[in-house]
DNA sequence: TATTGTTATACTCTATAACTATA
DNA sequence: TATAGTTATAGAGTATAACAATA
């Protein structure tokens, strides 16, 4: 590519960027809107949903969230109760958090529009093109195949 | 897709934000490093740089970036010696905005670096993998094909 | 000494309202 | 009234250092 033909509408980090802020725009708005979540907090309640309860470690690194965020997280989830902590008796540094019915509620609620809200996105792609997609962003991203 | 399969790993919001975080990184570290600039500046530096002179609010139209962000970054931009403004005689409200050499040699080097460091970003994907993951992102970002 | 979780701090980015000076 | 540009403010995201309690 010729220096006088680079156009910041085709460099990738731009294109990313503007993809992933108006792709995010609609669901945020519904967790927003629906419970009051934010971005960190939509993902932690979505950890505890999917893999069942766990300290704030392991949402940590499973999520690859710092413990500072996962902490402020957990604080305003808790207080709001959609989800417990329990102090592990074993080691008393750790607490072991899990989802109220009230968050499990909310988990499923947001699964279901996510999957709604993931299928809208794609529409107007072939199958192909959002196989070549996902496997292309997951690339960027660093994220192994499996 | 059944609601128990469903995850966040695979959710085009969350895999185009992290995809765009890593793949912002490394270009945002140069143009940081060596200029100090913030995003806005880098764009704004871009947009005069690659069209010529012009006002905020033509910037702000080309890039679709609101004109209390240019108007901070041609603040601090001008102040550094990377722009200078120049009052429209005909028209006082409007300044009409124009690189400086500096200005115009970081251009030169920032798009330099981009053109590199967009090749290394897509290392690794097909020609066609490539020409697919732009166009869908194009799509998503709701950026018309030309 | 190391680990779990909390708090404090700072910087970036985004969004909106209100203001000025000009037209 | 409308437009170009500025300033103020608030919310959200990110990153890091330092701390208390416990191991």
């Amino acid at each position: 590519m010729a220096r006088s033909d680079f156009d910041l509408i085709d460099f990738l980090p731009y294109l990313l960027n503007q993809a992933a802020e108006k792709s995010s725009l609609g669901f945020q708005a519904y967790y927003k809107g629906t419970y009051g979540f934010l971005r960190t907090e939509w993902r932690v309640l979505f950890h505890l949903g999917r893999y069942g309860e766990m300290t704030a470690v392991e949402i940590g690194a499973r999520a690859m969230i710092h413990k500072t965020k996962i902490s402020r997280a957990v604080a305003r989830l808790t207080e709001r109760r959609f989800l417990t902590r329990r102090e592990d008796m074993a080691d008393r540094r750790r607490e072991v958090l899990s989802l109220t019915p009230l968050g499990r509620k909310a988990f499923e609620d947001l699964c279901e529009k996510a999957a709604v809200y993931d299928r809208d996105c794609v529409a107007g792609l072939s199958e192909e093109e959002q196989r070549v997609l996902r496997a292309a962003l997951r690339h960027l991203a660093n994220i192994p195949r499996d």
